[in-house]
DNA sequence: TATGAATGAGCTTTCATTCAT
DNA sequence: TATGAATGAAAGCTCATTCAT
C-alpha cells in the first residue's frame, strides 16, 4: 500500500502547513519536502494545489464529523446528545489542532470547489435537524435552527481559540461551566 | 485634499480585496488597480504590503470600536448595553461588510505587529472588564469573563456569516432573537 | 546667481553619492534629497541621469587638471615638474576624495559619452607629451610614453587606495619615498 | 554533469556581463539569457544576486593566482620570480579580460562577503611577504612592501587597460620594457 | 511510478522621469 | 522657475507546475 501511503503522508503535510501558514503562504514545495516526497510526485496524486486542498478539507471534515457521530449516544436525551457533541468537539480539536485550526480557517475559502461546499452543507444540516427536533419536542427554544446552530458553533470556534491563545484555562470545570452557558442559550 | 484622497482610495481598495481574497491571495498592483492609482504610488503611502495591511488593520478595528462606544448607554442597565452593543455591532457589520470580514479573517494574522496587536487586546480589555463588572453585580453568570466574551462573540461572528450566507433571515425578530439567547447566556 | 547655485548644489551632492554608492547605485531622487533641491529640479539642469553624470564627470576632471597645471613649474627641471605632479594628485586626491575616487570609479564607464572620452583623451595627451619630450631629452627611458604613463598614474591610483585603506601610512617620507621609486621606474 | 554545466555557465554569463555593465548594471533576467537558463533557475545554484558575485568573485580570484602560482620558479632569483608574475598577469589578464577586468572592478565592492575579503586578504599577502624577504636581503628597496606593491599592481593595472584600449602595443619588446620599469621601480 | 531540476509568470518593491501646480 | 506626487517599467526573487530521466 506504498501508494496510499505516499498519499496521506502527502495530506498529512499539507494539512499542518496550510493549518500554520494558510494555503497562499505555502508552497507546494515544501509540502513536498515535509512529505518526504519529491514535488513532481504531488502532481500524481493530486490534479494542483486547489485539487490538494479541497481533498484535504473533505478528508478532514469527514473525520470530525465521523468522530463527533461516532460517540453520540443517539438513544439519551437531548441534552446528554449535547454534552457528547461538545466534548466530542473539543476533544478533536484539542488532539486535533492543525485539523481544525485548517478547517476553520478554510471555512468559504474562494478556491474551495462545489463538492467541498456541498460537504459542509451536508454536515450543518445534521446539526440544523437536531436542533428543528428538539425544538419542535419544546427542549430548545423555538428559534430558527440555523440562528442556535451559529450561536453554539460559533462559541466553540472562539473559546478554541482563547484557550490555545492560553485566555481561558483548559480544565473540566470550565469546560462544564462553557458547555452549561451554551446549553442554557438554546434550550427552552 | 488629494493627498488624503488617495491614501483612503488605497485603504478602502485593500479593505475590499482582503477581507475577499485574504492577504497573500491579494497582489499590490491588484490594490493599485482598484484603487485607480499606478502600483509605485501605493509605496508612497504605506512602507510596505505588511505596514498597509496594519494601518488598515487598526483604522478598521478603531472604526467598529468607536461605532460600538458612541452608542453605548453607560448609564442604562446592562441588558440595555448589552442591547447596544449587540445591535451596534450587526449594525456596523451589515454596513461594512468589507471592514467586518477584514477583520475576522486577519484577527491574529502572523504579519500584525504589536501595535496592531495592542489595539485588539485594549479593545478585548473593553468587553472584559464589563462582563467582569456584572459578574460582581451578580447580574451575568460567575464564569470567567473569557469564556462569556467567546461565547458572546463567536456567536455574533458566526451569526453574521450565516445572515451574509443567506442561512439566516435578517429581521427585527430575528435579531431580538438572537440577542435574547445571547442574553440567556450570560446572564447568571 | 540663485540658478547655478542650484546647479552646483545638484552637482556637489551627486558627487558625494556616485563615488560612495557607483552610478547605478544612486537614485535620482537621493540626489535631490541631498542637494536639497525638488527632484524635478533635477531634469532643468540635467537632460537625464547619464547627462548628470557626464557633466559631473567633466566638472571634476577639469578641477584635477587645472589643480595640477596650476601649481606646475613648467620652466623648472623635468624632476621638478614631476615632484609637483606627483605632490599636486596626491594633494588634490586628500582633499577630494569624492572627486578622485569618482573619477577613477567612472573612467570608461559605458554611460560616459564622446565628450567625456574626449577630454579624458585630452587630458592624457598632456602628460604623455610631457613624458615625450623628456625621453627626447635622455631623461626619461626610451620607452613609449602611454607604457611610462599607466605605470606612473596606475601606481598613484592604487597608492592613494591604500592610503585610504590604511595599509599605507600617510607621511612625508612615505609620500617621498613613492615619488622616488615612480621617478626611478620613468627616468633614464 | 548537468549540474555542473548549468552553474558553470551562469558563473560564466554573469563573468562577462560584470565586467562590461558592472554589478547594479547587470540585471539578473539579463544573466539568465545570456547562460540560455531560466531566470528562476539562476536561485538554484545561487541563494541571491550577491552571493553569485561572491562566488564569482572567489572563483576568478582563485583562479589567477593558481595560474600565476603554478608558473612561479620559487627557487630561482626574485628577479626571475618577478618576471614570471609579471608575465604570468599579463598572460592571464590577455587570455582571460573579463575575469581580470571583474575583479578589478570588483576590488573592495560594498556587497563582498567577509570570505572574499578574506581571500583576497591572504592574496594581498602572497606579494607582501616576497617583498618583504627580497627587501631583507637588500634586493628590493627598503621601502614599505605596501607601497611597492601598489605601485607595481597599480601600474600593471593600468597597463592592461591601456593595452586594451590600444594605447600601448602589444608586442615582446613592449612588455619587457614595461616589466623593466617596473624592476627598477622596486629594485635596490 | 517517482523524481526534482528547470521554468517563466507573477510577486513585492524601486526608481528615472513627468507634469500639474 | 521649481516642485514633489505620481507613475509604470523593470528590478530581484518566488513558486505552481512540467517533464526528462
Amino acid at each position: 500500500m506504498a501508494k496510499d501511503d505516499k498519499r496521506e503522508r502527502i495530506l498529512d503535510a499539507a494539512l499542518a502547513l496550510f493549518a500554520e501558514r494558510g494555503f497562499h503562504g505555502t508552497a507546494v514545495p515544501l509540502v513536498a519536502k515535509a512529505a518526504e516526497v519529491g514535488a513532481g510526485t504531488i502532481y500524481r496524486y493530486f490534479e494542483s494545489k486547489e485539487r490538494l486542498v479541497n481533498e484535504l478539507y473533505r478528508r478532514e471534515k469527514q473525520r470530525v464529523v465521523e468522530h463527533v457521530l461516532r460517540a453520540l449516544p443517539t438513544a439519551d436525551s437531548p441534552r446528554a446528545q449535547f454534552h457528547s457533541f461538545f466534548r466530542s468537539i473539543i476533544g478533536f480539536a484539542l488532539e486535533n489542532r492543525a485539523s481544525f485550526t485548517f478547517l476553520e480557517h478554510h471555512h468559504h475559502a474562494p478556491y474551495l470547489d462545489t463538492e467541498s461546499r456541498a460537504l459542509e452543507e451536508r454536515t450543518v444540516m445534521l446539526a440544523l435537524s437536531f436542533l428543528a427536533e428538539t425544538a419542535r419536542q419544546r427542549i430548545t427554544k423555538p428559534v430558527a435552527p440555523e440562528v442556535l446552530m451559529a450561536v453554539v458553533w460559533g462559541a466553540i470556534v472562539r473559546l478554541l481559540k482563547e484557550i490555545w491563545d492560553g485566555h481561558v484555562s483548559l480544565d473540566e470545570a470550565t469546560l462544564d461551566q462553557a458547555e452549561d452557558v451554551l446549553w442554557e442559550a438554546v434550550r427552552l
